[in-house]
DNA sequence: CCTCTTGCCTAAAGCATTTAGGAAGATGCA
DNA sequence: TGCATCTTCCTAAATGCTTTAGGCAAGAGG
C-alpha cells in the first residue's frame, strides 16, 4: 500500500486550504483524510485530535498573517505603514477567508504565548512610533487600531457592509483616513461617564 | 406520557441559555434535548435542523442587543449616548457571550434583513446625530463605530487584552473619548495610499 | 364518548471522533 | 543482501450528534 506521506505539517496545510474552500467550522479530520485518500484514523498518528488541527491552522494563520504584516511595514512610516498594515489584514482575511477565521480561534494562555500573535502587537506598536503619543496611551492605540482592524474586516466578511451604499472600500479608507488623524491629535481623557446598568 | 410543553420559543431560548453557559459551537440539537428530557427527535417537530435552532438564537441574540440599545438611547444624545450604546455591546457580550457569538453568525440575505440588525445600524445613525457629519460620511463613521465595537468586544472576550497592563476598561474608555474626540472633527478624505499586493 | 390533531416516542441510517491493535513499507545495521 | 525495528497506515469498534420515518397516546372539539 502506498503511503500518502503524510506529517502534521501537510495535514495543517491541507486544512487550511480546506478551511478556506468550505469554511473554518466544516474542517473536520474527516474532510482531511479524503482529501489525503487516507482512512481517517490514519490523521491521529500525527494529530492529537480534531481541537489539535484547528489549533495548528490558527497558528499557521497567525504567523503568515505576522509574516505579511512585516513585509508590509519595511521601510514605511506615519499613515503610509498604517494604510499597508491594516491592508493585509484586509486582504488576507479576502483571500483567506478560513484561515482568517481561524485566526480568530481561542487559544488558551500557554498556546497564545507561543503564538505570533505578539509579533502582530509589536508591530502595531511599531506603527505608532511615527505618531506622537505617551506610553500608556500608545496600548490604548494599540488595542482601539486592532479593534477596528479585527471588526471592520469581520465585519465586511460576515456580509454587514454588503447590502448598502458607499462600498466597503471607501469606508475602509475613509476610517483609516480617520484613525491616521486620530492619532495625530489623540485625545485627553475625557469626563467620567455615566455607565447605565445592564439589564 | 406527561408532555415537556416544547415550543420553538422555549427551545431558542434554552438553547440560548445554553450557548452562554458552553458556548454557541457547543449548542446542539441534543444538548438541548438533554435539557428538556426529551427525545431528540421531539425537537424536530419544532426545529427544521440544528442550523435552524442557531439562526434562531442568532435573531433572539440581535434582538435583544437591539432593545437594550433603544433603552440605553433613550433621552441620551452627544458623547453620553456614544458610551452608553457601546456599553450596550460590551456588558451584552459579557453577560451573554454565546449569545453574542451567536450575533455573530453569518445569516442569508433573507434572514439578515428580517432580523433586528437594521435597527443596530439605524440606532447607530441617530447617535451621530449629535456630532455634524455629511450624509456620506455618517456611513462611513456608522461603520468605523460598528468595526470599534464589535472588534474591541470580540477580542476582549477572545482574551486579547487579558494578559498585559493597562487594563482592557481603561482602553475602553479612552477609545470611546477618541471615538468622540474624532466624530467632532471628522476628517477630509486623505490622499490616495499606496496598496501593497497581496501576496 | 369519539375523533382528530399534535406532541413526543421508537427505530434506524449516516457521518464524525477517537482508541486499540495489526500489517506492510521504509530504515538501519550486520 | 538479509534481518530487526520503527513508522505509517490500516481494520475494527465504541460513542455521539443529526436527521428521517412512522407510531401511539394525550388533549381539544364536537
Amino acid at each position: 500500500m502506498a503511503r500518502a506521506g503524510l506529517t502534521t505539517e501537510r495535514l495543517t496545510l491541507e486544512g487550511a486550504e480546506l478551511a478556506d474552500e468550505v469554511g473554518f467550522d466544516n474542517v473536520t479530520i474527516s474532510a482531511v483524510a479524503r482529501r489525503f485518500d487516507v482512512k481517517v484514523a490514519s490523521l491521529y498518528s500525527h494529530l492529537r485530535n480534531s481541537q489539535d488541527l484547528r489549533t495548528r491552522i490558527a497558528l499557521l494563520a497567525l504567523a503568515e498573517l505576522a509574516d505579511r504584516g512585516a513585509a508590509a511595514l519595511a521601510g514605511r512610516a506615519g499613515k503610509d505603514a498604517l494604510v499597508a498594515f491594516a491592508n493585509v489584514y484586509r486582504d488576507y482575511a479576502r483571500e483567506h477567508p478560513g484561515r482568517y477565521a481561524a485566526a480568530q480561534l481561542r487559544l488558551d494562555p500557554a498556546t497564545a504565548a507561543a503564538s505570533a500573535g505578539g509579533r502582530h502587537a509589536q508591530m502595531t506598536r511599531a506603527i505608532l512610533r511615527g505618531y506622537d503619543l505617551s506610553e500608556p496611551d500608545q496600548t490604548h492605540a494599540v488595542r482601539l487600531l486592532g479593534s477596528v482592524f479585527h471588526g471592520f474586516v469581520s465585519l465586511e466578511l460576515a456580509g454587514g457592509f454588503s447590502h448598502s451604499a458607499p462600498d466597503a472600500e471607501e469606508s475602509w479608507a475613509r476610517s483609516l483616513d480617520a484613525l491616521d488623524a486620530l492619532l495625530r491629535s489623540w485625545p485627553e481623557p475625557g469626563p467620567e461617564q455615566h455607565v447605565p446598568d445592564p439589564g
